[in-house]
RNA sequence: GCGCCCGUAGCUCAGUUGGAUAGAGCGGCAGACUCCGGAUCUGCAGGCCGAAGGUUCGAGUCCUUUCGGGCGCGCCA
């Protein structure tokens, strides 16, 4: 739980840029450290210098030279400071620190790229959040992937982070579910086709839950009925809401809480949040309705929270939500919606807007489209009929860890084709074995050392100045990047960037395991190397979990 | 009509929150150590980053316009 390098060396660039003189403390931008796409440029690159040169009146590689000979390099395990052409401060990570690092690798074990970045403030992830009648689909699949790794990203980087399931267990369309359900038990009865409401759930999955009713049973919920959807509704929630829960497990998601719309209403929840928000003095009347002046705020036209009819709208109750997220204490809350909820962002902002809550407390992600292909033919998806592919579906076709990898390959906003037959594919052709195979090659590698009875030297023993090849030294880089990797990912919500960063991590595995034997060779060199194949182990096994991907020992 | 997302190699997508010579996987072609796992590795071919302007030392990234694709615009949820 140290600084991460990246951290320590934006500090000691900041100092120097301070020390220059450059410009006063208060004007000083934010330090920006990173990565060069060239390993010609070093291990970091800053651009301070041309950032401030203007400002400072300065030419920018003079400004960088006087920067750059007060940077502590040792404060910063630097060995190199150069600077170069438009005015980049270049550095390279002292080979002490890459040795050094190696050893923290193995100390800090799981622990290995966490921070106290968010210092334990309490964030909730809302995800999923599906109705409660029907199977969940493909998005809320990804969602839940986007979801639960941003949730293990963020309690990575030291937040007090929950996730949460907002449970829809009121309103038109349950009761639609009832009625839909009832019409299914009549028809399982032997009374005639099935009088599902237009609007109502035409899916198999009613029938085959309608026909697990005993006889018996059903006469009787029939009875208790009449004409209403009542004891259906409440059945069919239950049993839907179970399915959802289980078919989420299944994933390896689990939340910390899912949380009943209902709950909201008999609690008087719904209507407490209409009189908070009359007092801020932005509802009105119109036609017979109370609306909420929420253009203003950054919508584009006002909203009905209650109707003529006297019943809250989803909206009003959604507001009633999010005013008890912010109650029970969450600094920040990230919704993570579906495509077709885009349009609702600024209603929901605006309406935090109205209840005075911070500016950047609610923060929503839209997650795209999946499009289902086999090959090249798109797989038909008919909600409407109640045919699709099922998350629990995708999840005995191509298992939870390809699904999972698949979806965080991608940008969340970013629509996705998702090629099934690719995905069921255990060859070389399918990217989700890539890193799992680094991980059982070194699996592999250790084990192959301890049967042919290879002694594992201390850490201190180990002579990791041996590790010279070009192959080693950019494995060592790589994994010293792994934290600076994990606090950006949860920084800017992008957990597809630790798919993309293990996968240069297993590219430098492999680079180095063709170039190089482990077992062996020489006596020390095998020492320092089996140090190096066992950090490269951590942190996959560090990065996959982040993702919720198994990291197999074979395969 | 208004709003949101997307447009990068033949295909599917990355691109480190404005950096230096734009990358990966698949597909195509040509190769790899009698030895720790060949689900791997090496090399080649493939690009005006949809288009046009602008902002600046510097743009795939930001702004404007435009074209194309997807999705939303209810007193539904």
């Amino acid at each position: 739980m140290r600084k991460s390098i990246a951290d320590r060396i934006r500090e000691a660039v900041r100092e120097a840029a301070l020390k220059s003189g450059a410009v006063p403390e208060g004007e000083l931008p934010q330090i920006v450290v990173e990565k060069p796409r060239s390993p010609e440029h070093g291990d970091f690159s800053t651009n301070v210098a041309m950032l401030l040169s203007a400002r400072a009146g300065r030419r920018p590689e003079d400004l960088a030279a006087d920067i750059a000979a007060r940077i502590d390099k040792a404060a910063a395990s630097l060995s190199d400071v150069e600077i170069q052409k438009p005015g980049f401060i270049n550095m390279r990570l002292s080979r002490d620190f890459l040795e050094e690092n190696l050893r923290v690798i193995l100390t800090e074990a799981e622990d290995y790229g966490k921070s106290d970045f968010g210092g334990g403030e309490p964030v909730q992830v809302e995800f999923v959040s599906a109705n409660p009648t029907g199977p969940l689909n493909v998005v809320s699949a990804r969602a839940a992937a986007v979801g639960d790794s941003l949730v293990r990203l963020m309690k990575a980087c030291g937040y007090d982070a929950r996730s949460e399931f907002f449970v829809n267990d009121s309103g038109t369309q349950v009761e639609l579910l009832g009625l839909s359900l009832k019409a299914r038990v009549e028809e399982a009865l032997g009374r005639g086709e099935a009088k599902i409401p237009d609007q109502g759930y035409h899916g198999q999955y009613l029938a085959d839950l309608a026909g697990e009713i005993p006889r018996e049973k059903a006469l009787e919920m029939l009875d208790d009925a009449g004409e209403t959807s009542g004891r259906f509704s409440r059945f069919a929630v239950e049993r839907m809401h179970e399915a959802q829960k289980s078919g989420l497990e299944a994933f390896g998601v689990r939340f910390d809480q899912w949380f009943r719309e209902s709950s909201l209403h008999t609690a008087g929840r719904v209507e407490e949040t209409l009189k908070a928000l009359r007092q801020s003095g932005l509802v009105y009347e119109k036609d017979g309705a109370l609306w909420l002046k929420t253009s203003g705020l950054g919508d584009d036209g006002d909203r009905v929270v209650r109707k003529s009819s006297g019943e809250p709208t989803y909206f009003l109750s959604d507001i009633a939500y999010h005013k008890n997220k912010f109650e029970r204490g969450f600094k920040k809350v990230i919704d993570i919606w579906g495509p077709d909820h885009h349009g609702h962002v600024p209603r929901m902002k605006a309406a935090a807007r109205a209840l005075r809550y911070p500016e950047d407390w609610l923060e929503v992600l839209i997650v795209q489209w999946v499009r289902l292909v086999r090959g090249t033919t798109p797989v038909s998806m008919s909600k409407r009929a109640g045919e699709f592919v099922t998350l629990s579906d995708l999840v005995s076709e191509v298992g939870t860890d390809c699904a999972r990898f698949f979806f965080l390959m991608r940008r969340v906003e970013s629509h996705l084709d998702f090629d099934l037959d690719l995905a069921k594919k255990q060859s070389d052709e399918n990217p989700v074995y890539y890193v799992q195979y680094a991980h059982a090659r070194v699996s592999s590698i250790l084990e192959f050392a301890r049967e042919a009875g290879v002694g594992f030297c201390t850490l201190g023993e180990a002579d990791l100045k041996l590790l010279q090849t070009p192959e080693e030294v950019a494995v060592m880089r790589e994994l010293a990047n792994f934290p600076e990797y994990v606090r950006a990912a949860c920084a800017t919500r992008e957990p597809q960037r630790i798919t993309s960063y293990l996968t240069s991590v297993a590219t430098a595995l492999h680079q180095f395991y063709h170039h190089s034997r482990v077992v062996g060779t020489e006596q020390n060199l095998m020492q320092a190397r089996l140090v190096l194949v066992r950090a490269v182990r951590t942190v996959i096994r560090n990065g996959l979990d982040l993702i919720g991907v198994s990291a197999p020992d074979k395969m």
